[in-house]
Order: structure tokens, then sequence, then C-alpha cells
RNA sequence: GCGGAAGUAGCUCAGUUGGUUAGAGCGCUGGAUUGUGGCUCCGGAGGCCGUGGGUUCAAGUCCCAUCUUUCGCCCCA
């Protein structure tokens, strides 16, 4: 049996053309971040297992992460989320860091699961965190971080949803309102954030499930049903209309209104599976039937840096995994094509010409313009069909005709045509088109 | 971890109730075309039929296992 070629199980080889398209997804991401005045981090991908152990169950740990010894038996965990790093590092640095503190990061991820569509073992997240702001203003601005993200690759609005909740409302609901202990809560978090994809007469069984005999006898399924079936705040029962999390709520969709943000939702249902998150929760869907699926998400989750022992630190965040976003460009026909960093393919044109050129390579170089040099000796047609595989947008003659006269044949192996230039002026063409040639897609149709 | 579907050329796939040396299109490559790609014509290479067992006179085809991909479940960072 020969030695496999196949890249390990949910992991992925980037051939030059997936990594150009890798890099143009990740440079709109820093572009708005860093538009935001977020910063960019970095951190080792292992990490003491202490450090998830702390936030997340121990059932997580052991069954989706990628765990193992180290020569000094320590137990370490490839990362598979960047949350409680980047907790750690601004913990660390508790005192002296500057509020509000802007992070965002585009670590790289391992999860120990079955592969499927949108969810492989190993993918890059974006994260985006607000540290030190407790208002409403951070979880509307890491929305619009998202949402402007998005729309840098040319999404409208009707491509996606954004749907909100509260932890804190829900909390409310089913404390005071249905009156559930903390493991029943849990486990209706659970339930309901499968709702969607269960029949309703399971749900309202497993539902029922969960309460007691007397919340039974005082009919708080009914009462629970009924809750859920609220579509918009003003659904909600009119004693909590005024309480904390209704008016954040609120607040936050008056703030999104004003920012254009206008294909929100509120969903009770939206439940997002953590225990971290403390107040409001979001979370981007892909309205494309073949993504029918949240994208992506996040909230706030103010208790994470409190848990190494400093004080704690108001933080919103959300990450944004780059498997799902290429799904939802690829099904929207958003991706556009990408050329190489090489700006044009050198054709040589006769014998030993290779030599010759050097002068004139180093001055194109020189002047900021990459080539690729066919060092082969091949027929031109060879050369020319090599530069256009590779994705190239211009070929450059070069031959004795060139050399001694000063003027070049650029070919544009878009479209074909061909014209002679000195290399000023080619510099000038080349350097233009690679500017034009990535611009982002359009977005003139925006509607608001 | 559980269940369904699929693996034949680089890619997309055909291959009859099991029957000689395994097929197409595209792609690749050489030529027609000695300073020019895409069109046209002619030639060529390329397959342990995912892998390992089994049934049979005979297996791409039937059976089992395994690996990979994929859809769902569980879980969701």
């Amino acid at each position: 049996m020969s030695l496999s070629t196949q890249p390990y199980k949910g992991a992925r080889d980037f051939y030059p053309e997936d990594k150009r398209l890798q890099k143009y997804m990740f440079s709109k991401m820093r572009e708005i971040c860093e538009r935001f005045g977020y910063e960019e981090y970095d951190a080792p991908i292992l990490e003491p297992v202490e450090l998830y152990l702390a936030k997340s169950n121990q059932e997580m740990v052991n069954d989706e992460t990628y765990l193992f010894q180290d020569r000094g038996e320590r137990t370490v965990v490839i990362r598979p989320e960047m949350t409680p790093t980047v907790s750690r590092m601004v913990a660390a640095r508790r005192q002296e860091l500057p509020y509000p503190m802007r992070l965002y990061s585009i670590p790289n991820l391992w999860r120990y699961e079955r592969p499927q569509r949108g969810r492989l073992r190993e993918h890059w997240q974006l994260n985006v965190d607000i540290f030190g702001v407790d208002g409403v203003a951070a979880d509307h601005e890491i929305i619009v971080v998202a949402d402007q993200i998005l729309k840098s690759y040319g999404a409208k609005h009707g491509m996606y949803t954004i749907l909100l909740n509260s932890r804190t409302l829900m909390n409310e609901l089913f404390g005071s309102y249905l009156g559930l202990d903390d493991t029943q809560k849990n486990t209706l978090i659970r339930l309901i954030d499968r709702i969607k994809k269960m029949e309703y007469a399971i749900f309202t069984a497993q539902a029922d499930a969960i309460l007691t005999p007397s919340q039974r006898d005082a009919g708080k399924l009914d009462v629970l049903l009924g809750l859920l079936k609220a579509q918009k705040l003003e659904d909600l029962p009119s004693d909590v209309q005024n309480h904390p999390s209704v008016l954040h709520l609120r607040e936050l969709i008056g703030m999104l209104e004003s920012s254009r943000v206008s294909n929100y939702r509120f969903d009770i249902t939206l439940m997002r599976g953590f225990d971290y998150y403390t107040d409001i929760v979001f979370e981007v869907f892909d309205n494309h039937p073949d993504n029918n699926r949240s994208m992506f998400g996040g909230g706030r989750y103010n208790g994470l840096v409190g848990l190494f022992g400093v004080e704690p630190v108001a933080t919103a965040g959300f990450g944004m995994g780059d498997v799902t976003l290429q799904n939802f460009l690829e099904s929207h026909g958003l991706l556009p094509q990408v050329h190489p960093e090489t700006d044009a393919y050198v054709v040589l044109v006769g014998d030993n010409v290779y030599e010759k050129a050097q002068r004139v390579l180093a001055e194109l170089r020189e002047m900021g313009v990459n080539l690729a040099v066919d060092t082969t000796g091949r027929k031109l047609d060879k050369q020319i069909k090599t530069a256009v595989k590779k994705g190239l947008r211009y070929a450059i003659f070069i031959g004795e005709a060139e050399l001694s006269s000063g003027q070049f044949k650029l070919r544009n192996l878009v479209d074909g045509s061909e014209e002679s230039h000195g290399l000023q002026r080619i510099v000038s063409i080349v350097k233009d088109r690679r500017r034009i040639g990535d611009a982002p897609v359009d977005t003139d149709e925006e509607e608001l």
C-alpha cells in the first residue's frame, strides 16, 4: 500500500489558488476590524487543559479536543476556540490595558469530531472581542463589525439574517416566570436550542418531561409554549416589558436601525449552547437553502476574565469561521476570481536571452513589479499557456528586438490585447491593474 | 461515538443477469504552427476499478471488513 496524498481527516491543504482565496477573505476581515480600531493579537496553539476545564464541561474537553501529554507529563490541548485564550491574555494584564480594549485574531482551531458540511476538524476563525464596556454599545459595535465584514464581500442584507436574544431575558422568564431551577434551565436551554430541528410534538413532550409534577399542574408547559411563540419583543408578557434585558434589546435594536442594519430579528429560541454567555447573544444565519444553518455568532460574556482571579471585565465578542463563511460566499456567488500576486509572466524569445534580460528584469522588480520568468526555453505558445494556467494577467515578451529597442510587448492575457511600451509605462499599467483587479465587489444595490 | 449514501483515468461519469486485453467527454501531452494561449484537425500518455479478505471455473460487478468522502444524529467552540 502506497503512502496517501490526502491531508489529515477534516483538515485542508491550501494550494496557491486556495490560499489566495483565504488571503482575500482574511484581508477583508483585517481591513474592517482595523477600521473599527481593533488590534491584532496572537497566541500559542497549545494551551494547558485546565484553561478549558475551568469553563467548559469535562465531556467536551475529553471528547471533542485534541489532547495529549507532553514530555513533562503536562496535559496539553490544541486550542479548540480562542475565547479562553484571549480572556487569559486580558486577565494577565488586567490592570495595565487601556480600556475599551478592542482585539481581533484569526487563529486556526482544532476540534475532534466527525467532519461534515460547514464543520471540519481544523478551521480558521476570526475572533473579535471588546473588553471593558458594559453598555449595549459594545454589543452593537461587534454586530456592526460582523455586518460590515459580510458587506465587504458584497453580501446583501437579504442573504443573511441576524438573530438576537438575551440570556438575561431567558433567565428571567425561566426563573421568575416559570419557576425553574438551574438544572431545569440548562436542560431547557439545550432543548430549545434544537427546537427547529425537531417535530413540535416531540419538543412539547420533552419540555413537559423537564417540569416537576407541581409545575405541570400549574400549567407551566402552556406558559412556556406561549412564551416561545413570541415573534417580537412586543409579544412578550407585559410584566417583563420593562425588564432591563428587554430594555437592552430595544436599545440595541434602535442602534442597529441607526447603523442601517435592518436584517435583524428577535428570536426567543436563539440560545447558543454556551454557559459563558451572560446577556445579549446573536447569531448570523445564512439564508441560502444550501446552507440552512447558523453561519457564526457571539454575544456578551462578562464572567470569563474573572475566572483568572482578577476583577471581572465586561466583554462582548464573536467568532466567524472560515468554512461556513466560504460556503456562504460560494452559494451566493460572492467569490471573486483572485489572481496570483505575480503581476506578469516573462516570456523569453529566442536563445540565450535569459542572461541578457537580467538588467531589465532587475529594473522592473526594483520598481515593484512581481515577475515570474520562464526559464525553460520552450516555444512561445507553451510559455503563454503556462502563464494562463497560472491565472496571471500579463505576459511580457523579451527578445533581442525588445532589448535593443527598449520597447517591450505587454500582452493582456485576460482579453488577448497586446501593446508595446517602455518599462515605466509597463510598470504603471501592471501595478494599476493589480490595484483595480482585486477591488471589492460593488455594493451599489445595497438596500437600507 | 451512532445511522444512511458513495468511492472506476487529473476531473465528471458510463460499464448489461458476474464472462477475453477497461470506456467516453473534458483536461494533460506531442504535432499541424521556428515571435504568441483560448478555435479546428491528427497522434500519445495516463487505471492494482479506494484498500484487504471472502464466494466463484471466472469479480469493476456478489459478500465481509477497513479507509476516505458526503448527508444526517449526538455535540457545538
